[in-house]
DNA sequence: TATCGTGGCACAATCGTTTGTGTAAAGTAA
DNA sequence: TTACTTTACACAAACGATTGTGCCACGATA
């Protein structure tokens, strides 16, 4: 064990300057340097000044862990995410980071990979990493939530978006899908489609389970049968809009509109209903689901309901920020839904009387 | 608006359960505590399994501050990005926080949005927050890089990635851009084109630089004439790529083949040729560059090059943990250039002979 | 028996900030 | 003048984990 003299050799480690090595060349505390650059009013304007020049001076950062390992609370916001690729989830943590950076915090993320057990590591690691909240969009084999209740008890604010426990008990930010499927659908309805079928997800998770309810809200408004032959149950993949297409215009009374639940689906019904040669939108208007890159590429450019991506990080964000500033206090759990907005293009166009396009404010439910 | 006050009343803010709580419980010290949870030779197998047990019983975890902060080193690190969005950096950062947390680090990320001052703010934030390395791609208007200094003289590791300090003084991650360009232009070759254009963009940016350096390779190679009127100079939007096509195919030698150097641009100018009659591949072929999610889904679809987006992350870190596994201690900047893949898809395909895309093998240049 | 090595644990300093409390001096009011 | 506030700063104890060093006892070796 040789004693290892702290080698400084040159610039190899260096600028480790602290509050002692300020409060050292001040003659001064510790206490009033910390209590100098923190604006504290128990310390003089003459004084104040002199520790700003000289931190300056040195180029003085603070060291964070110390300062929240003394705090309990770091400028740490954490987030878990199934996965950060496609369209949906980059933008929302696009909008997270953005949304906490002007706060003043900083994000670690963390991918579950659609694995409670990954899910249920990533936050024993956020809480080990003292965080000051979490935000949680769940993995899609999370069915059991207990390890949220650790979370809470610990008295860490918790934050869930897009996929949500559901229950009044907890903050939650979602996308209105029931409102999505709903205008998308009236949408339909208005130009002058009278059969139209529904390319549903899986409805174990209620993202797709609400956007087929609008869906059924819109018909049943407009006095349409609530057809279930018309709905086709699936996993939301390009290929599979393309089979759920072909089984739909194989039977006796084909629709003339369809609502698919995501755009890739949409996709799929769109190039199926194009190779048998029907016209779209004339014989067929198709509607989507999340605002994908590529809806604007299509021939035609294809109808879809944008999710608000960033806003639901920005109001994630907020929501997460009160929680933290009641700090211990009780604070009764909030859900917020986002309005969805219609884009309507030219999959679904017959005539141009209609192109109202839902507004797009944030409403907030219970 | 149901009043449902469901206010956490009792288990506040519990389980603050430290090593100290450990230590009373078992009459021993902390130090034998951490030894005990760190494996250490001095604690023997019999307290080792107490505390071990206890730890599991009360669901001890370790505080990471703490802990960070007495070695002088945290388990994060930390990544700076222009922005979280389109398909090239969230699969990058994907690939980045795969590869740190299978290795036991966690990151933490910041979004410069293309500034140099938000640039420098991140990266004290980062150092402030004692990461043990950081990521960099360099956002579009960093010019000087001195910021970078600051970071090398804490000791503190530092890669880049795609968007790099060039020199070889540095450790950086990139695409071998010009070997992009050059298997491209070759494809378009053997194709049977002779008279090939290029969309290429800003040339202050290395990445375009290099890819149509590579064309010229591609075309000296091939013994066709190095054609400056042949290259069209823009942004790589779509709007521009139309308007390239449009210039070109207004002169009097039109081309057959064009190598754009995005995939956006490359979207235009086949747009704007299949509206000018022009039948894809036959008269005119096309190969785009980045593989957006797009290009499976234009008609015809799009040869693309793939940017290896996951595996440039997963280097990027393997790289930084050397830097960081060497400590102190000296390291000599290493590059590695990864080899694009060039996917061939129908915008380029004549003739069925040639299918072969390059090896997808990361090199490692000087 | 004397010596030595070593396994097994405790002491206490340390990382860099924060903050409750103490305490002078200076200012204000009576 | 006395008494009471402020103002301006210092002391020192935290926060929770890590680690060099010291100590004791035991078995092994000579």
């Amino acid at each position: 064990m040789a004693p290892r003299k702290k080698q400084v050799s040159d610039s190899n480690n260096s600028n480790p300057v602290s509050m002692a090595d300020l409060a050292r060349e001040l003659g001064v505390s510790m206490t009033t340097i910390s209590r100098a650059l923190s604006d504290h009013h128990s310390i003089g304007p003459a004084m104040k000044q002199k520790v700003l020049k000289l931190a300056k001076k040195y180029n003085y950062q603070p060291n964070r862990l110390a300062s929240a390992l003394r705090k309990g609370k770091s400028q740490l916001l954490g987030i878990v995410v199934p996965y950060i690729e496609g369209r949906f989830f980059p933008s929302v943590v696009h909008g997270i980071e953005t949304a906490a950076s002007k706060a003043g915090y900083n994000v670690i993320i963390c991918q579950s990979n659609e694995d409670v057990a990954q899910e249920r590591r990533n936050l024993d690691i956020l809480l080990s990493a003292q965080v000051a909240g979490i935000l949680v969009s769940l993995s899609r084999t999370t069915l059991d939530y207990r390890h949220f209740d650790k979370v809470r008890s610990r008295g860490m604010p918790l934050v869930f978006f897009d996929r949500v426990v559901e229950g009044d008990n907890v903050n939650a930010v979602i996308l209105d899908d029931q409102e999505g499927g709903y205008v998308s659908t009236r949408h339909l309805i208005s130009q002058g489609c009278r059969r139209i079928a529904h390319l549903a997800g899986p409805q174990h998770l209620n993202i797709y389970k609400n956007r087929r309810q609008g869906y059924f809200d819109a018909l049943r408004e407009a006095g349409l049968p609530e057809d279930e032959s018309l709905v086709m149950y699936f996993d939301m993949t390009q290929q599979e809009g393309v089979e759920g297409m072909r089984q739909l215009l194989a039977s006796d009374n084909p629709p003339d509109g369809v609502f698919a639940a995501g755009d890739y689906s949409a996709l799929g019904a769109l190039q199926e209903a194009k190779r048998q040669g029907l016209r779209v939108p004339e014989d067929l208007a198709i509607a989507g689901f999340s605002n994908e890159a590529f809806t604007v590429i299509t021939e035609p450019t294809l109808t879809t309901i944008d999710q608000r991506c960033e806003e639901m990080g920005q109001a994630a964000v907020r929501l997460l920020l009160e929680v933290i500033e009641a700090d211990g206090r009780p604070f009764t759990p909030r859900q917020v839904a986002l309005r969805p907005e219609l884009l309507v293009r030219e999959s679904s166009v017959r005539h141009l009387e209609e192109h109202a396009s839902s507004a797009s404010v944030a409403t907030e439910k219970a």
